[in-house]
DNA sequence: CGAACATTCAAGAGAGTTATTGAATGTTCG
DNA sequence: CGAACATTCAATAACTCTCTTGAATGTTCG
């Protein structure tokens, strides 16, 4: 079978956009990269802060920081003595957003990771946003935001109650008995929410998680509370 | 300035999950695998075919395609002698479109090609599909399908007159006159309908392109003609 | 200005990606 | 069965990506 090929003259034109279109996609393709971007969804950061939360020198997180501004994902600017880095926009949100439904749908290595380290524990009845509202309104549940506090000064769901996963045994007793706690963190992958809904159902407490974190809740269009806004 | 790590348990499970979703990443991240996803998107395909479109050999568009279903873009089905390939699903199609849209807001390297190449066509006044409906409905436009017959067959936009852009220029005369234009083809950026409103406007005619080829009309739950259904 | 700080740059080793080539596998049909 | 066909595999060379290291740049503050 032969087929003839369909152009002799704008190839390079479609090429050339497929190629700029890659280049975006290459720079998603590094799981360093991607945890950055979900820290940055967070809100704004400088370098040396990202490098702490994902664990990387801060030269080698600069060169990851620097590819994501290449390619226009994020964008950096100078202040003071510091770059700050952030989203270029919620469409990268979206991006990633919908990386993560083809590689639930479709990915057998994420099936395996996700069959591996999560299930068993409590993936499946995570709680949506409506429900949570609805519950949160009647004084059925608390809501527990685990992440770390500067995050949360950051922004967090109104009436969320910030113990990171690390203090939870500790603080225990801050969290009101009787109600369902439902927990998140800073995605729909984030483990910290996975940890403290395990933690909390072996101490025999009713606790699930939120189905998505605080950039999704954000993405929804629903309110934020931001305490320490400039 | 110090931040401690925040996690000493499950470090891995989250690295390995941002893994498999970045192998997804660099899976689009190549300009031959998305050219031979938007062919993919007009319908299924053998290999060769593929080949033969995407202007690769044989060998190659296997690799290619191969990498494509590693990560779960696409799957692969032998049928006879020959292996057809498809998209894994519609979410894979709104994968691209997430990945176009950020591309086309934020990176430089798409603008400069938008501009160099694209400029000075038409790229402004793409049609919508409601507007087309309309127009469609009032008898004010002549609809035209600029893909090979092969594609056409395969499914297109009802009403569609088909003309690949190679026939254009003999073929003019089956054109109605007076009625305007509106050129579609394989997507957004699919080259074929740009360089066929430039050359009817450059015989004088009125002619616009349709924001989206026929992936994107199908995506938007709209009725598609498959004559040659089996 | 000079010290301290935050970030970037440069170079290099090791690993991964891509196009090409030719051979190997699996399927159909006479 | 054997020829023809469609696809995949294997090996290779050129190229790109990533992490590490240490030096260089740019900014603030005393």
């Amino acid at each position: 079978m032969f087929v003839k090929a369909e152009w002799s003259f704008n190839l390079s034109a479609k090429l050339d956009l497929l190629a700029a279109f890659a280049e975006i996609a290459r720079g998603l393709g590094n799981a360093h990269r991607l945890d950055l971007l979900e820290h940055l969804a967070q809100g704004e950061k400088a370098v040396e802060t990202l490098a702490a939360k994902a664990g990387l020198t801060v030269a080698n997180a600069s060169q990851h920081l620097q590819a994501l501004r290449r390619v226009g994902l994020v964008v950096g600017e100078r202040r003071g003595k510091q770059v700050v880095y952030r989203l270029s926009g919620d469409d990268v949100l979206d991006l990633v957003a919908a990386l993560r439904t083809v590689g639930e749908r479709h990915a057998d290595s994420v099936k395996a990771v996700v069959r591996d380290y999560f299930h068993g524990r409590d993936s499946l009845d995570a709680v949506a946003f409506p429900v949570l509202e609805q519950r949160l309104r009647d004084g059925l549940v608390t809501l527990l935001d685990v992440r770390p506090p500067d995050e949360f000064a950051d922004g967090h769901v109104p009436g969320a109650l910030n113990i990171p996963l690390s203090d939870l045994k500790a603080r225990l007793n801050e969290i009101p008995p009787g109600a369902e706690v439902v927990a998140y963190c800073r995605g729909p992958w984030c483990v910290l929410a996975f940890e403290a809904v395990a933690f909390l159902r072996g101490q025999g407490r009713g606790a699930r998680r939120l189905d998505g974190g605080l950039p999704e809740w954000r993405r929804a269009g629903r309110q934020v509370v931001r305490p320490s806004a400039i």
